[in-house]
DNA sequence: ACACTTATTTAGAATGGTTATAAACTAGAT
DNA sequence: ATCTAGTTTATAACCATTCTAAATAAGTGT
């Protein structure tokens, strides 16, 4: 199993739930972005076993501490997460209310002029609203 | 009263709630960032008399709908508005929790190359993230 | 000033995503 | 096989936000 080895890098014991998480988030040819409802119910559909929710929860979270997936700044009631961690940023459809991606490269290069005193930058996220 | 029209105009009866609550947003040298708590808290010290949660939450929303308020996507349990409404972004101090304001002449231009069918831009947000 | 209509305020209940709890279970080590 | 620490689980708790329906206030016409 090619996640084993991956989740034992991590400290993670790879458990029969986190093992079938990771084929319901990574073992797809696209990357895609979700809520832990989306997740919870593709998890239904594709598995025959049930996970618990609080263990959704937990894994996303831990997945998450990781590096595996990464949380998208938008305001909703809902928490997005996106599986796609490489360094790019976010069309947010309002109206259909859905991300789409944007490749780094297509959005020309940003630069952050203000520095603040003994912080430096983790992340630079761009949302960029779109209505009809 | 100077807000008095400001809210007729939107369609808005002024209220003695929402002339109260335009004083605790507007009357200040700088712009400033709130939670509903973080307002509450604060009507309730500089104010004498006591305004309904749910007026706040109400009234909050309605001047954002008009535009004397921005919304700022941030992942946080709770949500973050500005009474900053001109174009800018936002550094995000992930220790400290605090937002910081980035002139838009802070962060370069920003050229998105990609487009949507028969979708247009209605904002770009940008939030940079600070660590130690 | 008065009556009338409609918007607004309000306390409290309801909602719903997320987190906490604590007991049962499992992986990995000895 | 046994032990220990990490995980899973159902369920309760939490808490920001929204809903509800009754009371109140603003605007309008008379």
């Amino acid at each position: 199993m090619k996640y084993i080895e991956k989740l034992r890098n991590s400290g993670l014991r790879p458990t029969k739930q986190r093992l079938q998480i990771c084929e319901v988030l990574f073992d797809t040819e696209k990357t895609f972005h979700f809520t832990i409802n989306n997740l919870a119910n593709k998890i239904k559909k594709q598995l025959n076993n049930k996970i618990s929710l609080a263990t959704i929860y937990n894994t996303v979270h831990a997945f998450e501490k990781k590096g595996y997936l990464k949380q998208i700044p938008i305001n909703s009631n809902q928490t997005y997460f996106d599986t796609n961690v490489s360094d790019h940023h976010h069309f947010y459809d309002l109206k259909e209310e859905k991300l789409i991606d944007l490749d780094n490269s297509d959005v020309g290069p940003i630069n952050i002029l203000k520095k603040v005193n003994g912080k430096k930058i983790k992340s630079i996220e761009v949302l960029v609203k779109l209505e009809d």
